[in-house]
DNA sequence: TTGACATCATACCGGGGCGTATGCAACCAC
DNA sequence: GTGGTTGCATACGCCCCGGTATGATGTCAA
């Protein structure tokens, strides 16, 4: 798993369409009522309330309530894909790579807090609804968007175990456990962990070290 | 916080009343269910065609549908305590007292997944719902009890940080990134991860160890 | 001016789901 | 045997919600 091996992969997909000012705002007021009640709790209705509107508005730019979900879920994917992966592609050693990933991630979560929360709210429920074959295609996408993401966490892991540098437990394990809590933000944030840039910054290096740790820890 | 400190913590608050055979098979159906689909997307008339019976078995014995989400969560939580409090009042040092309760809280929820997976999917989307006041309450009770079952990690990880053995971030990040990751199961476990008891024990003992690096690791 | 298109609001339909009311069989107590 | 209780199944009422159809308003081009 050498420079040139990771070199190989695929740069992330493109972004489908940049979405104008009223999708923006529908993204925003969808995944908010997503994040807090959940998918099949949450009406379109509400999600047209909370921005003072009504729902024909939302079915103008939205076909469905899945396709806005997935919309919501892949604007957070991007965002992601967006800042970490400069820094996967950075030449610096496996450990210090990991940890500027790693970093990205939580800040970008943060800063985007609903989006990723939808993000995380598991694709693969929303699935079971997903009738037309044309969302279904929509959430294969993400999905595999997903994955590929996934994969550049476990490529800098895998290359970190094969210099040693890295503890020696089951990979997939190590890469699982990783990601669940470089993601807590999501689960457990909330105003009161902080609110000015440095104290936010320095709750992600504090997050970004206890993983880093884990990963990192000496073999039994 | 010292033995005699921790024996000021109240004993789990008792069981309420042993559910009986009809019961049980009804949690265990509510539990699959809500844990596939959650629990806003779970109808009643699904629970019951999950055991080939109708909704009028179901509400002959749960008031109502929130009522047997409460049920299903506060029974695993009861699991919960059962195994991993006695690993609690044990008078090992506390790197050891916490080796033991993560172990047991691992194996416990890989034992009955659908129980825990119900537990974390967050009553507090659920009270949204909660019209009742008796639904209230229920559900008031079932959080203090969670979070006095987190109270007791909580606790022996403080005692670890005072004795110098654990690292001296925050506190409560500490807390909250260990337990996400002792709850791991509940979010990526598949069958395909082990079937064997012995694969099953391995692979706790191996999350156990993931986790204890993060929070025995070094300082900075 | 006028027609075409975009951007919504409103009204409506159909289905699903929670909870309840009712019925019905079986099992006691006496 | 008979009245009461338990343990369900069935049927219904009512509300909510997803999606659509229709119409109103504004804008822009010709």
């Amino acid at each position: 798993m050498t420079e040139s091996a990771r070199s190989e992969h695929a740069a992330p997909a493109p972004v489908d369409a940049l979405p104008s000012d009223a999708e923006q705002a529908i993204l925003l007021a969808a995944a908010t009522c997503f994040a807090e009640r959940g998918f099949a709790a949450t009406s379109v209705d509400e999600v047209a309330r909370r921005m003072g509107y009504t729902k024909g508005r939302v079915y103008h730019y939205f076909r469905s309530k899945t396709e806005l979900f997935i919309a919501a879920a892949s604007y957070g994917l991007d965002r992601l894909v967006v800042e970490v992966w400069p820094e996967a592609e950075c030449a610096s050693p496996p450990e210090k790579r990991l940890a500027a990933m790693a970093r990205a991630h939580v800040l970008t979560q943060i800063r985007d807090l609903p989006y990723h929360r939808v993000m995380l709210q598991g694709v693969t429920m929303v699935v079971r609804g997903a009738t037309t074959p044309e969302e279904r295609i929509m959430q294969e996408r993400f999905v595999a968007r997903q994955r590929d993401y996934e994969q550049i966490f476990r490529d800098v892991i895998e290359e970190g175990r094969s210099l040693g540098v890295f503890s020696n437990v089951s990979l997939s394990l190590q890469v699982k456990t990783a990601l669940l809590a470089l993601n807590g933000a999501c689960f457990w944030f909330s105003e009161r962990d902080g609110q000015t840039p440095e104290e936010i910054t320095a709750l992600a290096d504090q997050l970004v070290g206890l993983t880093l740790n884990g990963v990192c820890g000496a073999d039994r």
